[in-house]
DNA sequence: TCGCGAGATTACGCCAGCCTTACAGCGGAA
DNA sequence: TTCCGCTGTAAGGCTGGCGTAATCTCGCGA
C-alpha cells in the first residue's frame, strides 16, 4: 500500500513516514501543492495524507481538483485549523476525514486504516468477459456499463458460467447450481435457460458466446468474430 | 436516507433527530444496545450513528458484531470517552468515524454526509440517469432541468433507486428506507409507491424506466427504446 | 452417406408476484 | 368548519418467469 503524504514540516513529514512504515505503508513524502498536484496526475495512491497549510496554495483546492475529476481516493486533511468552520469546509470538499494538529500518530493510522476499510476501494469483485460484467456482489450483469435486467435463473447461469470463466461447465453443474438441493429437475430445464441467456446476450449486444461442448458441457468465451 | 442514532441521552437523541431531519435525513432512535442489535438484524440503514455508553451494554461490542458478519454500514461513534486508546480502539473495532463529545451538530453532519459519499456517488451532490437528474442537498428531483413536485415518499422511494444506480434494489430495502422502525406495513405499501412514482416520471416526460426484476427487486435505468 | 442422440428451439399452461385501482383516514391549509 | 392532497390498505386483475414437453437441428461416428 503506498501513500502520498504532502505536509511542508520537513521533521513531521520524516516523523509521519517512519511511523507509516512501521505500521506497513510506504509512502511518497511531497512539501509543495504544485508537487502533490503533480503526482496526483500520475500516480495512483491508497490514500492521500494532505496539509492544508502549504506554502505554495492551497490544500484544500488540491483536494476540491481530485474530487472534480471524480478520484474517489481517500483524502485524510491534516491541519493546525482547527476550527468548526475549517473541519467543516474540509469534509464539505471531499475529505474522508479531518485531524488537527497536534495529533497522535496511532490516532492518524487508525484513522487512515478506516478510510482503507471502505469497500468500494475493493474492486476485484467483478468479473469481465469482452464488454460483459458481471458484479458478483450485487449479482448485476452490465454491458458496456449499461445495468442488464435478467431474470434471477438467467442471472444464476450467468454467474456460474462467470465465475468458472475460462473453464467447462458441466449440465449437472449448472442444474445443481440453480436448483441446489431440491432438484427434481424432470426435463431440459438447463438446455432452456442457457438458451434464454444467450438470446438475452446477444440481443443486448455482449460480444460473448456460450460454447457448447458436446458431451461435456458449457463454456463462456469472449465472442470472436471472423473478419470477412 | 434513513439512520439509525443508539443513544440513551434522551434529550441528545432528540436534538439529534431534530437537527439531522433538517439536513433532511429520516432517523429512527433507539436508546438500549438490545434494542440496537434487534433493529440492525433486521433492517438496513444508510448510516448508524452509535453512542458507546449505553446502559446495558457496550456500544463497541455491537460494532464489533457488525463488522464480524460483513455489514459495510457506515458506523460513526459518539461518545464522552475522549481518551486517544478509546478513538483508536473504536476505529479498530470497525468505527467509520469517532466524534467526541462535546461535538458540534455541523461537524456531526460534515462528518457523517463525508461518510455517506461513497463509491460512485462522489461529491457531486447530484444524480443524473437521462434527462432526470436528482439533487441529493435539497432531495428535489428534475426533469430536463424542470424541478418536479413529488410527494416525500415518492421522493424517498426516487432517492433510495438514483443512490442505487446500476443496483437492484430489493424492496425489503425499499421499505426499510421509507418506512425504518415505524413501519408495521401490512400491505403492499412499496408496490404501491413504485407504481405512483412511475406514473410522475413517465406523465412528466422522464427517460427513465424503473424495471420489476421478480422475486429481487427494483433496477432505475435510462429508458432504451427498441429501434424498429 | 446415413442414423443416432445430444442439444436447440419453440410452444404452452400455471401461478406467485406484481400492478392497478379504489377508498377511507388523517392532517394541514384556508 | 370544509377542502384537498398524501398516505396506507385491500381486492382483484394481469403478466412474466417458470418448468415441461414436443419437435427440430446438427455434429459425429459407422
Amino acid at each position: 500500500m503506498r501513500l502520498l503524504v504532502v505536509e511542508d514540516n520537513a521533521l513531521l513529514s520524516q516523523l509521519l513516514a517512519k511511523g507509516l512504515a512501521t505500521a506497513g505503508y510506504e509512502t511518497d513524502l511531497l512539501a509543495t501543492a504544485a508537487e502533490a498536484r503533480a503526482a496526483l496526475m500520475t500516480t495512483s495512491y491508497a490514500a492521500v495524507i494532505l496539509d492544508l497549510g502549504l506554502p505554495d496554495g492551497d490544500g484544500l483546492s488540491i483536494l476540491r481538483e481530485l474530487r472534480h475529476r471524480k478520484d474517489p481516493t481517500p483524502v485524510l486533511v491534516l491541519t493546525a485549523r482547527g476550527g468548526l468552520q475549517d473541519r467543516v469546509n474540509g469534509l464539505r470538499s471531499g475529505a474522508d476525514d479531518y485531524l488537527v494538529k497536534p495529533f497522535a500518530l496511532e490516532e492518524l493510522v487508525a484513522r487512515l486504516e478506516a478510510q482503507l476499510r471502505r469497500p468500494g476501494q475493493q474492486l476485484g469483485s467483478s468479473l469481465h468477459i469482452a464488454n460483459l460484467e458481471f458484479d458478483l456482489r450485487n449479482r448485476q450483469a452490465s454491458i458496456d456499463d449499461q445495468p442488464q435486467v435478467l431474470s434471477s435463473r438467467e442471472t444464476a447461469v450467468l454467474e456460474l458460467l462467470m465465475r468458472s470463466k475460462g473453464r467447462v461447465v458441466s449440465k449437472k453443474q449448472v442444474e445443481d447450481h440453480i436448483f441446489g438441493l431440491s432438484g427434481d429437475v424432470a426435463s431440459n430445464a438447463v438446455e432452456v435457460y442457457v438458451h434464454r441467456l444467450r438470446k438475452q446476450l446477444s440481443d443486448k449486444g455482449a460480444k460473448v458466446r456460450i460454447h457448447t461442448i458436446r458431451g461435456v458441457g458449457y463454456l463462456i468465451a469472449e465472442e470472436k468474430r471472423d473478419p470477412v
